[in-house]
DNA sequence: TTGTATGCGTTATCAA
DNA sequence: TTGATAACGCATACAA
């Protein structure tokens, strides 16, 4: 089914076929039925490759805006945006990158506005806050679609999340230390940050399957090291300290390779045991080391790429191929751990 | 760089430009000579946008051949091919799929034959033979590009693989079982078939890994089940009969559900642990029942869809992404086991 | 040996 | 309100 036969089923011309599917307006009302329910019944969908042909000549920019710069995660989900950027030169489209520096949502909507003016498809990796739940819903207005990334946005029109099951994430890790310790584990967890959704829904999702799963293993300290490298060493050394017992530390957020400089100083390598997320070189080096066998990753590269590959398809074909597109928790030790 | 742009800098039209570019002969030399300069120096690719709508035109069949009619395994594998054909379905992408069973050269031959009258390019589970190596090279003289699938094939002009690391799996397998064993095993081990290249890799990967880090898993017995669901049953009954002081049974290929039930009838379902791949579906089930723990998984799914994804990468613009497109291997609990 | 015309499917532009 | 036409980049049939 292409435009050509739609329109000659109708006897319309192609124009008004266009017309019609893109909402121009200024076909008459009997025409458009006719073509309406002529698509309805033989079941069109633009082709691929001829939008493609048009949409390059478009050129069309995809901003993409993230938190991360500096944190060696979003090196890698950058990684996969470039990757993507690389294979869509040939349909014309350009990225656009606003790296962002901590959760503020004030600059966040700045770096909206800047984009705003000239992309045709925002990349976001989202403050979950009202204002920027309304400016995505005004995007979308203005017709520009934004794909979450890594984190999703509640309450707004956003086309698809891309990012990890954290909750699954938390069960995965848990089952790990489960299986690791043979059931029976002294427990500290240094948590994350409580008003980032990703961080509690992964600290439910390990809660959830210990007291299910895992009677043996008692959790005997807990503190936040709220997602910050800085803290981690410090809360720690405290948590250490004043739980003596522990033999095993489940790290939610970022500060991996800290806690694990903080069990060294505090003489406790061969007793206790880091659990934690993200194969981030300074987590990998404890790796080596041997402080950290096991880590769940979330395949940060494919976050990258597949975002902005949900943002072209949006572009393309005026939807992504999912609402959300998840990756897999996976779990890695050095074995599998492969240098790019 | 268009075609066009190359033309018009080198004084000539569209049309000669093409028959360079395509070796269609009936170029004077010095025109060719000044157009393939021109081409170098401008760094000319040809544009996926355009290519895509003349592919269209010409309706491309993609062969695929696998030797894995009704192993669960290449059920996913199947659904990863469809996958793509739906994706490719607006380039006009259809695929023609033949299922042999068993691994027989000759009717593979029978079936490249039957595929190379029409296909556009073929991917290919191939026996590594000589026979279908020589065949591979004659398909490629032909104008057809062969994807090898799942396994490689050797000493021939094959346009890429697509498959798992065999030796990682079996390194990675093994650290497994150093991990959750704490290192202390005695180990009986179900092999594969020898002159299958994946399964002696896998195993080779394995012993190197237990060799160098393992020195308390100790190897009790072993014995092949030949890739045979229906051999491995007795051949497990045999090795746990031989060596009771088994706490571990790895499996290398197929039948793993059948040695979990050799297990459970030799009434040692607490004393022996099962490390094995691939989570078919009666794996899963005894992962669910306790006798399997972790699996190691080549991504089936994906091998199928890159595969095909690959094939027509080829004919699109003449050689796909890489020559070898590798899956990682994913360690499996029965958490983060996605149905799909 | 080379150039020109036509078509693929979609869209923008201009004329009616 | 609608139709005709040109354009994107590539490929090919045909004319020169």
């Amino acid at each position: 089914m292409t435009i050509k036969e739609i329109a000659k089923l109708c006897g319309v011309s192609r124009g008004t076929v266009d017309r019609v599917l893109n909402n121009r307006g200024k076909v008459k009302p009997d025409t458009e039925a006719l073509i309406l329910q002529t698509i309805e019944r033989l079941g069109y969908t633009k082709n691929i490759a001829g939008r493609a042909l048009t949409v390059r000549r478009s050129a069309p920019t995809i901003g993409v805006i993230h938190s991360g710069r500096g944190n060696p995660f979003f090196a890698d989900v950058v990684a996969g945006i470039r990757q993507a950027e690389r294979e869509l030169t040939d349909y014309g489209v350009t990225v656009e990158l606003r790296e962002l520096e901590g959760y503020d949502a004030q600059a966040q909507l700045t770096a909206i506005d800047e984009l705003a003016s000239h992309v045709s498809a925002l990349v976001l990796h989202p403050i979950n806050e009202p204002d920027i739940q309304g400016r995505v819903d005004r995007l979308l207005d203005e017709g520009i679609p934004t794909v979450t990334l890594n984190s999703d946005l509640e309450h707004c029109k956003r086309v698809c999340y891309v990012g990890s099951d954290y909750y699954t994430g938390g069960t995965t890790a848990a089952a790990i230390m489960n299986i690791c310790t043979r059931g029976a584990a002294k427990l500290s967890v240094v948590a994350g940050v409580d008003t980032v959704l990703g961080h509690r829904q992964r600290l439910l999702g390990a809660l959830d399957y210990l007291r299910e799963h895992a009677p043996g293993i008692q959790i005997v300290g807990r503190v936040s090291a709220q997602d910050d490298a800085g803290l981690a060493y410090g809360r720690a050394r405290e948590l250490l300290d004043q739980h003596p017992e522990t033999d095993t530390v489940f790290v939610v957020a970022a500060g991996v390779a800290e806690v694990c400089r903080a069990v060294i100083d505090a003489g406790r390598v061969r007793q206790a045991r880091v659990f934690a997320f993200d194969n981030v070189p300074s987590t990998v080096e404890m790796m080596r080391r041997g402080l950290v066998e096991v880590v769940i990753c979330q395949q940060p590269f494919r976050q990258g790429y597949e975002a902005v590959r949900a943002a072209f398809d949006t572009i393309l074909l005026g939807q992504p191929k999912g609402e959300r597109i998840i990756m897999e928790n996976q779990i890695r030790i050095l074995q599998n751990i492969y240098e790019k």
